[in-house]
DNA sequence: GTTGAAAAAATATTGAG
DNA sequence: CTCAATATTTTTTCAAC
């Protein structure tokens, strides 16, 4: 799908604020909201957006703790480990990278003794396992979802 | 703020799909709506909602690269690397770091060059870069925004 | 592709239990 | 805190350019 800069100003839009009605979308393009709605559906449609998601703060849920994990998965094992880590509560991510890491995981867990029961009774405990380097985020200086676009 | 079952069930709704009606939550939840919208108001007053956000598929919009990379920074000049990072295009997530890195960074690029350049150019010519380490994800097993509530 | 206008649906507000 | 009813705003549809 060709996006052009109109397509671009909806998706900046709703980046930003995914709540933001599509009236004012078109105040701020200078178009119909109707065009607003038919160029979102598109866009929808064609998989550029993929959803929309509340934001929660995770320390407001109980998550005071956070980490990025690098992990290395015996070979061939690979398949099997990555279908263990989905279900893990508080994994929200999994990469596969090269470098160091096979895999890199993002965690959220409640506190330090959380984090620790999540690694060493889930993922080192996982099948394939060899080995692991837990990076615990101090603090998160800049986090903005959006996508220049 | 003290979150009762009621309120969880609100976020993991908007979580998966800000764009929820109301009135659906209502239903869903078995509440009125008004009292939905009584409550999201005050999730967000709260800072519990921090926002909703359209997300954008990156390889949609001309992004086929993306990368976490670990940086050591030169002790004392922390402040003026984390200032600069954040004003890189394409860097996404900066957070401080215990281990191997001061500060791990999630950047999408255009391609492989693109990412050479965004490195080379920006980060590894910011003012008390010390060293890096580039992990170019292969892959994107699982990633899902929702924490669990 | 875009539009204005109508119809349908949702959200915001109010007042009371 | 919750609700029903009302007022306001938005989404959705559609004939027409």
């Amino acid at each position: 799908m060709e996006l052009d800069e109109t397509d671009r100003a909806i998706l900046r839009i709703l980046q930003a604020d995914a709540r933001t009605p599509f009236s004012e979308i078109a105040r701020r393009i200078d178009m119909s909201s109707a065009t607003v709605h038919d160029r979102v559906g598109r866009l929808e449609d064609a998989g550029v957006i993929e959803g929309y998601h509340a934001k929660v703060d995770p320390r407001k849920v109980g998550y005071g703790t956070s980490a990025l994990v690098g992990l290395r998965v015996e070979q061939g094992r690979e398949e099997n480990a990555l279908e263990r880590l989905r279900e893990i509560d508080g994994v929200t991510e999994v990469h596969l990278t090269t470098g160091e890491w096979d895999v890199m995981l993002r965690v959220y867990a409640e506190d330090t003794d959380a984090l620790r029961d999540l690694m060493f009774d889930e993922v080192a405990e996982m099948e394939g396992f060899a080995r692991s380097q837990t990076m615990v985020i101090l603090g998160t200086d800049f986090e903005d979802p959006s996508l220049p676009v």
